[in-house]
RNA sequence: GCGGGCGUGGUGGAAUGGUAGACACACAAGACUUAAAAUCUUGAGGCUGUAUAGCCGUGCGGGUUCGAGUCCCGCCGCCCGCACCA
């Protein structure tokens, strides 16, 4: 146990810690109020002169490794992120306290759009503009009292960092785990320049108001897509994952088993004989009714140059933006070309070829059949196009004459049916037949389907067309190709002096940052100006926290000692991307030798979000709720600015910087002190639930410190007292130790299960055990009862420090420790003390509760039937009937069936 | 549109299929005080009732079970994600 200063003697108190034992319960010597101001950056100051939480990774004690989130430098940290790092918190102060030698870092992901957009809204350089609020988040983070290893700090955006980030890329490069490709973007025709899908607001450039177009660049990729059957089945072992991400990861990686298909054209005017579709539903082949193929289509764009409806048909569907929420919930819409193809399996039937709004390019083969009956996007793109509706899969116990579809397809099990050599067949078998049965005829010398596994994931596409990113080490060379950045001119530094007065990427337009040499042959040659999704920074700096000013993006053996996180925490919102990202570049590591682990995370926990209402001035802008008075008006709730204004109330949703409902905790913390802010937050709400937010009840846990603090001091001047007997009342002592021990284990328990709002719930409890017990331990003080009284208190402490850390050191010292608590083992739990001889059974009658009898633990069941049956109300019940039944759970319940 | 989640008193919430509402907030009454704050004590899901007690009650509608907040089916509402927000 480190002690934290030279000769173990407390270093110099806050004054009104320092005086000495009182009389209990006097009005006169009340007890001094614990006062947060002057006692929490006593000991933050303590804890950072003694490097009290600075992480050795040769100290002897079991690893463990707690990391939340890290923030983006927004400015200013929300309560949403005191939330989430005091969770973090305390984990790494309890398994601090189980004897781990804890690794619990923090960081900035620091690059990315809203730098640039604060450059040209203020003409501030994002480098300045990211550092400063670096440094704003740095302080009140430090203010909140977290556990931290500071000295490992880093932010993305440092050259350090993004140095090594392009070492990991140039290594990816050489493991053939980088790709180039033609890709869609949101392009907004007017600035010029490409749009975030978040920058296109109902179809059009947020700044420039202009409709977002379509455009195809050439970008970047890494090949996510080469891991997708190990992403999907190490998912797996991931035991200590929420249910619902792993749910959300494996429908995201989609795995599917389909089949191709050929469909023959019924005549080849235009050159083609064949167009093949992907399909996960075969077995309804008999019920297709069109095809139809995604506007990006080869097909489409072949027979677009000679039909000029159908060029702007596919025009129309480019004016739209990029996303898939956008395409899938606009109105389906289809042009019918002039093709046909030849149905499959019904000889002499053709079906026509549509082109589709909703018909995605990256997905299968691009073009898909229709069958109505079966599927609700199709059913309605025929209700809409007049095409038939044919039933061919038949619900279990329907009428074949009588089922029909009507407004809604048809999608669950049952046989095959109107489908010729499949009938009577169940799906999978269905899926079977046709796909053999296909599968051996030849078109053209190819068969006529094959079997495929497609999956819903695509590659990562990490080109930005944008300033404030890791840049892509990469020169274009028009004689030697592609050459990366050699290691001994690495880093590709972003250049100082960039301008943001014009939309569009700085690094394009820089005077000497584009144009360069080749590093190969000398020849001039262009760099690359695409820089990395931020999303790149955040998916090994898990990794680089374990060796954070190493030369090499990791060092392997610190790596393999840290990783994986024993315990991730974070928003529900990156239950997909970041953490599927991240288990990519994992095994990209591995693969590459930067590390053996392949799998980042083996705990992960997703916090409920922290919502709060939105806010709306009359022209539509954001405004915060500190500057918004809220009120009624005539029975309904309204806002207004402090003016006078009206202001819209919008939706509850996440806190976040560009809603601008977010509430800074500084308020809070200069009030009631930080301690009160982290048992708050921790104190009502599951972890993993949503909270809307609300002050209320900050009163209450500020009651509490107040509380928590004479209950140690009063407990202090009664331990100072003289023991008037040995033994004294026998009870009290033996009573207090048991709920002592019975505390200990479940708030452990709730702990190590991180239901915090549950260990709060226990310590409540707890605290008024000892607050009733006290009294008569004073009256007259015992040997026994003092120890028992010493022992619960000084327990009492170490359940509050790992979530109100300063309170506990203050209380800690109270009672004349001369070492921190947050060094303090976690008391163990005596089992004897937790026996009971006697336990209260609810009994019921037909499950209605009619009363409860107090029996022996364990009680034989024919005993605890005999009790129960002689109760007044059970025997009223019965009226002199025998019960037809009774049910006894041991220690629990007893039913009786009358 | 697709995928995931959530819904319990005035409020936040508790409850291995086994006593619904622990613990707290807010509220009310009382004690202390000239008074207030703070503190302490007590009360409380709703309805009926002096009380014993009874009935109702976990978003809505069904079902399984001796027993359902919990499991199943169908709805409603809200939140998150949908690949260039981080």
């Amino acid at each position: 146990m480190r002690r934290f200063s030279g000769d173990g003697r407390l270093p110099n108190f806050p004054s009104s810690l320092k005086s000495g034992p009182r009389p209990v319960y006097s009005m006169a010597n009340a007890p001094e109020r614990y006062n947060p101001r002057e006692q929490e950056p006593f000991w933050q100051k303590v804890w950072a002169d003694n490097k009290t939480f600075e992480t050795r990774n040769d100290d002897p004690r079991p690893p463990y490794y707690v990391l939340e989130m890290f923030p983006y430098p927004s400015g200013r940290i929300h309560v949403g992120h005191v939330r989430n790092y005091t969770l973090g918190d305390v984990i790494a102060r309890f398994q601090r306290a189980k004897g781990k030698n804890v690794l619990h870092p923090m960081g900035w992901d620091a690059f990315g759009m809203p730098a640039e957009n604060a450059a040209m809204a203020n003409k501030v350089h994002p480098r300045q503009w990211t550092y400063d609020n670096i440094a704003a988040m740095r302080s009140q983070l430090k203010a909140i009292g977290l556990s931290l290893d500071w000295s490992r700090e880093f932010a993305t955006c440092d050259e350090d960092y993004y140095h090594r980030q392009q070492m990991l890329f140039i290594d990816m490069m050489e493991a053939g785990l980088v790709t180039r490709k033609v890709s869609k973007v949101n392009w907004d025709p007017v600035d010029q320049t490409v749009l975030a899908n978040e920058q296109v607001i109902d179809g059009r450039g947020w700044r420039s108001g202009a409709l977002v177009e379509q455009r195809e660049l050439t970008q970047w990729f890494f090949k996510i897509t080469d891991f997708a059957e190990d992403l999907l089945t190490a998912i797996d072992g991931l035991d200590e994952w929420p249910d619902k991400v792993r749910i959300m990861q494996r429908n995201w990686i989609g795995r599917s088993e389909g089949l191709r298909v050929l469909f023959e054209m019924t005549d080849n005017d235009a050159g083609l004989e064949t167009v093949e579709i992907f399909t996960t539903r075969p077995d309804t082949l008999f019920g297709a009714s069109f095809v139809a193929l995604s506007p990006d289509h080869p097909i489409a764009a072949a027979i677009a140059r000679s039909d000029a409806a159908l060029a702007e048909f596919i025009a129309e569907c480019h004016r739209m933006g990029t996303s898939a929420e956008t395409i899938e919930t606009a109105e389906k819409q289809g042009y019918r070309t002039a093709l046909t193809v030849k149905h499959p399996v019904i000889e002499g039937a053709t079906l026509p070829v549509y082109v589709a709004n909703f018909v995605l390019m990256d997905y299968g083969t691009g073009a898909i059949f229709g069958c109505p009956a079966h599927d609700q996007r199709d059913l309605d793109f025929a209700r809409k196009y007049d095409l038939p509706v044919i039933p061919v899969v038949l619900p279990p116990d329907a009428d074949p004459e009588a089922f029909s579809v009507g407004a809604e397809a048809y999608s669950g099990p049952g046989v095959a049916y109107n489908s010729d050599f499949l009938d009577g067949l169940d799906i999978d078998a269905a899926k079977n037949a046709i796909a053999r049965h296909l599968e051996a005829r030849m078109i053209g010398g190819t068969p006529q389907a094959t079997r495929q596994v497609n999956y819903r994931l695509r590659d990562w596409g990490i080109s930005r067309q944008r300033y404030w990113g890791c840049p892509i080490p990469v020169i274009h060379c028009d004689t030697c190709g592609i050459v990366p950045v050699p290691a001994d001119l690495l880093p590709v530094r972003l250049p100082e002096d960039v301008e943001f007065d014009t939309p569009g990427n700085p690094l394009d337009r820089h005077p000497s940052f584009k144009h360069t040499t080749c590093p190969t042959c000398g020849s001039p040659a262009r760099r690359e100006t695409d820089t990395m999704d931020t999303f790149v920074d955040s998916s090994w700096y898990f990794a680089r926290f374990t060796a954070p000013r190493a030369e090499t993006p990791t060092i392997p053996a610190m790596a393999d000692k840290w990783l994986p996180v024993d315990q991730y925490i974070g928003g529900v919102e990156h239950a997909i991307l970041h953490l599927l990202y991240s288990r990519f570049f994992a095994r990209a590591m591995h693969r590459t030798g930067h590390m053996h682990v392949t799998e980042p995370f083996k705990g992960m926990f997703t916090q409920g979000m922290v919502t709060h209402e939105t806010y709306k001035d009359r022209e539509g802008r954001w405004l915060a709720p500190s500057e918004v008075v809220l009120g009624f008006a005539e029975g309904q709730r309204s806002a207004t600015t402090p003016g006078g204004e009206p202001v819209a109330i919008g939706s509850v949703e996440k806190m976040s910087k560009s809603k601008r409902n977010v509430i800074d905790p500084d308020d809070m913390i200069a009030t009631y002190g930080a301690d009160t802010v982290r048992w708050f937050v921790l104190s009502d709400s599951p972890p993993e639930r949503d909270v809307q937010w609300t002050e209320a009840g900050i009163e209450g846990a500020w009651r509490f410190v107040q509380r928590a603090h004479k209950l140690v001091s009063d407990a202090r001047d009664i331990l100072a007292l003289d023991p008037v007997t040995i033994a004294g009342n026998p009870t009290i002592g033996s009573d207090l130790l048991k709920a002592a021990h019975k505390a200990t284990r479940q708030i452990e328990a709730d702990l190590v299960g991180l239901r915090f709002n549950r260990a709060v719930a226990q310590i409540y409890e707890f605290a008024n055990a000892i607050h009733k017990a006290m009294p008569a331990i004073a009256e007259a003080p015992s040997l026994d009862s003092l120890a028992a009284l010493r022992e619960a208190v000084e327990r009492f402490i170490q359940f509050v420090a790992p979530m109100m850390p300063h309170l506990a050191e203050t209380c800690w010292a109270l009672l004349g420790h001369e070492h921190l608590v947050c060094n303090a083992p976690w008391p163990e739990v005596d089992p004897a003390y937790l026996a009971e001889d006697s336990v209260v059974l609810a009994v019921q009658v037909n499950g209605k509760r009619r009363g409860e009898i107090e029996m022996p633990k364990d009680a034989a069941n024919d005993q605890v039937e005999a009790a129960a049956l002689s109760l007044d109300a059970v025997a009223r019940i019965l009226d002199g009937n025998p019960p037809r039944k009774v049910i006894v759970v041991p220690n629990r319940i007893v039913n009786v069936v009358a």
